[in-house]
DNA sequence: CAACTTTTTACAATTTATTTACAGCGTGTG
DNA sequence: CACACGCTGTAAATAAATTGTAAAAAGTTG
């Protein structure tokens, strides 16, 4: 069973956390401030946290990097009312997975939570590195080779070829890279996915005009061959 | 046999309710409140609830989200006095998989509950993959292959596959088959799903002349034989 | 600001779906 | 049994939806 560790002091905010997660029918657990979060999240063992920034006494700033600091990997996702970008970047900085601006849906705050729980799943099957066709990629050092020339590869082109290749075999739609790769919600229109793909066919595809690897399933999505 | 849980406390309505239930051949169970709700649903572990909203002590949205916390997921039909839009949203929000408002007919409210009888019925019997004569199908990887050939299929095609195999020996009608596969609430007069039988009879069958396993029903439709 | 990456836009190319048209079939009737 | 009439099969034409991709616009980074 999922284990969720709230942090959070506002009464009203843990109510409404901790109904939406049971109901989601994962086990709470909460912690009133900085200390008793940093205690339970080591007894607790919890599979993911929701970690408030505004905590009395110790900030949840602090409170994740003391975390990180002891080793502890668990996904983390902040919650604060400010909304100012450099909030976003220190708690991103400070080693949190993920960061939502009061006030947020509790849809969208679920279905983060639910992404998140899914790649923490996935990465005990992870790889460093894989090689296909003639193609070399080690995701470590986000470097890639063809034919033993350094492929020169963007972060996101990385993201969306560890997704695919995690999922090779299956069938990948649009909204799920969106959804896993972006972190998008709910997608407008947006022919972003097909672009990427194209220029990643042209860097990574013997012949790009006829795909190998990453193939199109027409209606549904893509789907990778190694 | 199909079993009804009602919970409901004004007796005219438990009354109609029932009797109309018991006229449609299904089970009733009642139980006057909330907290008798949550037993019978658990101890007579029915096919599908009728849950009124305003009901004394614990309201209908309490026991529904509780019964969902209980992982318990059987269909549940919300009945409510109360037409305003805020009510539906929480309802559904809350695991509710209908809502009915206050007066409906009851014509309407049976066609609901079978509805949500086919679906829950349905889901039980759902495959990932299904072999037929020498056609192996694979439903999540939309993948197919006759003779340990690739066949190549369009994911519409997959659907009408999936449909027919889901109802397997029955008829199913081109109006079952366009409202289920293609979504269409009423159907013009329309020659495509002859067509897309046909091509799919092409792709499928032995010989497409003499189809085996899309036999047409004559007047009726079409039926599906393994 | 300059170099780069990402996203949007626009339109062509491709694939799939639908309609149309007509031949042939099934069935009930005189 | 022939014949009418609605039902079905299916090829071909037409329409619609989906995808590929270049180029422009927007956003990022150092």
């Amino acid at each position: 069973m999922v284990k969720v560790l709230i942090i959070e002091d506002e009464p009203n905010m843990v109510v409404g956390l901790k109904d939406s997660c049971e109901y989601e029918g994962y086990e709470v657990v909460v912690a009133r401030d900085g200390k008793e979060g940093l205690e339970k999240a080591a007894t607790e063992k919890p599979d993911i946290i929701l970690l408030d920034v505004m905590l009395p006494a110790m900030s949840g700033i602090d409170v994740c990097r003391t975390l990180r600091s002891r080793g502890i990997e668990t996904p983390i996702v902040m919650l604060t009312a400010r909304s100012q970008e450099t909030d976003k970047v220190v708690g991103l900085e400070v080693g949190a997975d993920d960061y939502v601006t009061k006030p947020f849906s509790i849809k969208e705050l679920l279905a983060r939570i639910r992404a998140h729980l899914r790649r923490a799943a996935r990465q005990v099957v992870d790889v460093e590195s894989f090689t296909f066709g003639d193609v070399e990629l080690n995701f470590k050092k986000y470097s890639a080779r063809k034919d033993g020339q350094a492929l020169d590869l963007s972060a996101r082109e990385f993201e969306i070829l560890r997704y695919l290749i995690r999922h090779r075999g299956e069938i990948v739609t649009r909204d799920q890279l969106l959804d896993e790769v972006w972190g998008y919600e709910s997608s407008p229109i947006t022919r972003t996915v097909d672009n990427h793909i194209a220029r990643l066919r042209q860097k990574i595809e013997p012949d790009p005009s006829e795909p190998r690897h990453i193939v199109t399933v027409h209606r549904l999505g893509y789907r990778f061959i190694e």
